[in-house]
RNA sequence: GGCCCCGUGGUGCAACGGUUAGCACAUCGGCCCUUCAAGCCGGUAAUACGGGUUCGAUUCCCGUCGGGGCUACCA
């Protein structure tokens, strides 16, 4: 492909605008002449490895989707660890990639990277799928286990080593283990004399070990440079690259004989699987420079890396378990709707490059452009999450949030089959007259408990506040009479009663309205109570007045 | 410690060398009102700091400071 197609200057082919990415000053100096060049001869490839540039295809780019018609379409892979749940960053790189898939219209990959056999959990495989699936982040191809594609791993390493771009170490593990990352204490770090250079990398190979673990043989004295498609243009000098591990020996605590290492099992199976797009997060931004020589070593092309910024906790840490809920299953279990949670993990890093923040699936897919992913690390805040999640609860159909209540009632044992036959249109009325004022999904089987059940109970801070005039017991009882005498129950009539009531007592409507609320729902808080009153029924209404009324004579007693 | 990245209100984003620095969440006040939400109206609040370059810098460059990442036979 022909670089100028990356330059963002040259965007007259409808290209996005690349918003913050400098050109290094070396393309800036080159461009016009870059420029002349593409344009005649399309020699760029040649230009770019003359200058030392990965040539890589940018495809965030429309010319991509004539790929795409070519056959040649975007595949971009989410590749988790099975060594814990889903969490909110690894839920935001799928996301990234799904919808850059979608955009593209292109394949999205699953592919386990359990090669890690002490930490490895199989179990949790499941839970991180489950998760994907209530993000609606569906894959087309995978799942794929690297721990069964190991022979290929073996492979790839036998042929650098073959051709001398890998060497076997014979050090034991525990050589270059340890060091700064594994001890807290902090202390002795300014030692830590990193660059692995073994060696065993000019020694002649020994026979004798039987369980050599296989390292990269680092081209020493050039530099390796790559442009990521968020960060930009970067080089590493390859001195400050260690001869890191390919192949673990036997002797690892990881694991058996010839587990590849992340960086090999990434290189391998995104050749194989023909990755062209590696978005990911930024944490693994300095094991891009590895893996690209690790393409080269492979006879392969690098694909597009993308890092997209790291998602903080709070108090700007990296998220973890000390922030409290990080895993999706979390938000799903507190009421979390998948819709709601996607718009707001879409927005942490990625802006459409206006003010649109609600965003129906379709858009983000139609928006979603890697130009957009900022290099900002990004604080995950939970109270603008259940901001999306009352916007979603209010603004949905009606019909598309019916299931989701219905799991939550089922959840807490409150579902009645009855609401999805014969009275679903009574639970669906109910349903739209309680969501103005819910956050969450576990508010219907939580502060509207009342609405599907007759088993629960009054607020104690309502007690106290709307039950404590001491006319209220016999009001209360005259209004409960009068009610249970009203030839229709309507919305009007139970209005025209209690407001006549309380003209002819001298009190305020207000009085009678908000202690019949504690007695019907147990909440301070509830919708209209004449509407609640309606969906309620007369039987319902009535009962429930009768019941707390010893309550409310109590509490009205007591001053 | 070394290498690298990132700094716009408390938080998420916008401003692509020229805006009274915009939007949203949160927060505070008002309206509405049958409680609480919602809604509407309004307020507080930011370019980390210091140098350059420029007629002009949030934007480009350098330094400082702050935060983060990597520094594994983890991924």
């Amino acid at each position: 492909m022909c670089y100028c197609e990356r330059l963002p200057k040259m965007a007259r082919f409808g290209a996005p605008r690349d918003r913050k990415r400098p050109l290094a000053p070396r393309s800036r100096l080159f461009r016009p002449w870059l420029a002349r060049v593409c344009r005649w001869h399309r020699l760029s490839s040649i230009f770019l490895r003359l200058n030392g540039w990965t040539p890589v295809s940018y495809s965030d780019h429309p010319r991509s989707q004539a790929a795409d018609a070519r056959g040649e379409g975007v595949r971009v892979r989410f590749a988790p660890s099975p060594t814990g749940f889903l969490h909110v960053g690894g839920a935001r790189t799928a996301l990234f990639n799904w919808l850059f898939a979608r955009n593209q219209r292109g394949t999205f990959i699953l592919r386990i990277e359990d090669t890690d056999l002490e930490r490895n959990r199989p179990e949790l495989v499941e839970g991180i799928l489950d998760g994907l699936r209530w993000l609606g982040l569906d894959w087309d191809e995978g799942p794929f286990y690297q721990s069964q594609r190991l022979p290929g791993y073996a492979a790839a390493a036998e042929k650098l080593l073959s051709k001398g771009a890998a060497y076997l170490c014979h050090c034991p593990p525990e050589k270059y283990a340890g060091g700064d990352s594994a001890d807290e204490a902090g202390t002795a770090k300014s030692e830590i004399k990193r660059i692995v250079r073994c060696s065993c990398r000019d020694a002649k190979p020994s026979t004798a070990d039987q369980n050599p673990a296989v390292r990269f043989r680092v081209p020493l004295g050039t530099t390796t440079r790559f442009d990521d498609a968020v960060f930009g243009p970067r080089e590493i000098h390859n001195d400050e690259m260690e001869d890191f591990v390919l192949l673990r020996s036997a002797r690892s605590a990881s694991g058996g004989t010839a587990l590849p290492t992340y960086q090999l099992g990434a290189v391998v199976d995104d050749i194989d699987m023909r990755i062209t797009h590696v978005i990911r997060g930024a944490d693994h931004i300095s094991n891009t420079p590895k893996q690209i020589l690790l393409y080269r070593a492979l006879d392969a092309v690098p694909p597009v890396f993308a890092h997209v910024p790291l998602i903080l906790g709070p108090d700007r840490t990296r998220l973890s378990k000390r922030h409290g809920a990080t895993s999706v299953s979390s938000y799903r279990d507190e009421g979390f709707l998948p819709e709601a949670f996607r718009n707001f993990l879409a927005l942490l890093g990625w802006s459409s490059g206006d003010d649109t923040e609600m965003f129906r699936t379709s858009d983000l897919i139609q928006r979603f452009s890697l130009s957009g992913v900022s290099r900002t690390n990004a604080v995950f805040d939970r109270a603008k999450l259940e901001w999306f999640n009352q916007q979603y609860l209010q603004k949905l159909p009606l019909e598309e949030l019916l299931p989701a209540i219905q799991a939550e009632l089922e959840k807490a044992g409150l579902w009645r089959p009855e609401w999805g036959a014969s009275q679903r249109e009574w639970f669906a009325r109910t349903v739209d007259l309680l969501r103005p004022r819910t956050r969450l999904l576990s508010d219907f089987s939580h502060w509207a408990r009342a609405f599907f059940t007759d088993d629960f109970d009054y607020d104690l801070a309502a007690r106290e506040k709307f039950w404590k005039d001491e006319r209220l017991p016999d009001l209360l009882t005259r209004l409960t009479d009068e009610l249970a005498a009203l030839p229709d129950w309507t919305h009007d009539a139970c209005d025209r009663a209690l407001r006549q009531l309380a003209e002819k007592a001298g009190v305020k409507a207000a009085l009678l309205i908000n202690a019949t609320r504690v007695a019907l729902v147990g909440q301070p808080v509830a919708p209209p109570l004449f509407d609640t009153m309606l969906v309620l029924g007369k039987e319902r209404v009535v009962g429930r007045l009768r019941r707390a009324l010893p309550a409310i004579s109590a509490r009205s007693a007591a001053g």
